[in-house]
DNA sequence: AGACTCATGTAAGTCGTTACATGATTAC
DNA sequence: GTAATCATGTAACGACTTACATGAGTCT
């Protein structure tokens, strides 16, 4: 899986611009993917080069042109092949989860300074995850309604530990 | 965070091989960081040549030799300037979660493979963590148990929604 | 005055993976 | 006999990020 079947994912639905890709990313899949501009725009113009998406460009006043793209019939293709393609395992580099690791060589103060920062994280992440599930409920389909609640419950076990975790560590 | 201040972590407590430090991000990390040795053997020669650490070599018999790497003082201090540095967003790209978001597009029998392979992966995952969690219990350090604690609840979760999920399209 | 939003794009560089190459030993 | 384990390393390639470049409009 690369970027490109994150986006045709998405352009399978409706047709949408670069910025509205990243916006994607951020919205709705920061907790299991994200990509830059740096990549999607190359990407796009890549895809379109195949012949997976098309370009129309809109003029606005005061802004650039908006570009904005639509996915092909070749591109329908591609993204149901990326579907029936093997599951690759799931890329993770948590730094903060390696500094808990290795915590030992850490200031305690500045270990637990890292834990109430993942704390407040943990609960801001939870907070926007919680509002999107109550705000788009009726909208989502039945698996993006699993993904989402494996978000929040993700966050809210790493919320738990930490709770607990850095109480304990302050008793010793 | 690099893979070279993961791999000076593991050096900070005792000498070990390019060879024991691919064991160690596939027994201990793997639920939050990993790397082949593709990244591992370069990045070791890298780091000997700007004298973060030593090698030893070992001859033996029937296998190449071994090559022990050792931490120096400079490398010490890269590490604990690394811990000083602001803590980075994880990175994470999960294929698995990407196509059940998307799983509309896919036939609902695929999208059920998928949620059984998740499960028994995950239950696999939870098994390993489960084991390991009892049996180092009491040589980890107090951080080190939060993160097995976290990187259990994590997958507990996922493994949960995934069974309600599945149930779930299944009842549809 | 300053920050943020909308909007696209490129260049340089980093980082990392996959596949290849080698080869004895041991367990099933 | 074949798969796995131990053990190191390189070359080619791919993917992605960061920083730069531009610039009007809007909100505080």
């Amino acid at each position: 899986m690369r970027s490109q079947d994150v986006i045709l994912g998405m352009l399978m639905d409706s047709s949408i611009s670069g910025y509205d890709i990243k916006q994607n990313f951020e919205k709705l899949f920061s907790y299991f993917y994200n990509a830059s501009y740096g990549t999607i725009y190359p990407t796009l113009s890549r895809m379109e080069k195949e012949g997976l998406i098309t370009k129309q460009s809109f003029v606005q006043e005061g802004k650039p042109n908006k570009n904005v793209y639509t996915i092909t019939q070749l591109g329908r293709k591609a993204f149901l092949e990326y579907l029936q393609s093997e599951i690759q395992n799931a890329e993770v580099k948590s730094d903060f989860m390696i500094r808990l690791f290795f915590g030992k060589w850490a200031e305690p103060a500045l270990m637990i300074r890292w834990m109430e920062e993942g704390i407040r994280k943990t609960e801001e992440t939870l907070a926007k995850l919680r509002t999107e599930q109550e705000q788009w409920k009726d909208e989502l389909s039945p698996s993006q309604l699993i993904c989402l609640r494996i978000g929040i419950s993700n966050n809210e076990a790493v919320l738990a530990n930490l709770q607990e975790g850095i109480a304990q560590i302050k008793s010793i």
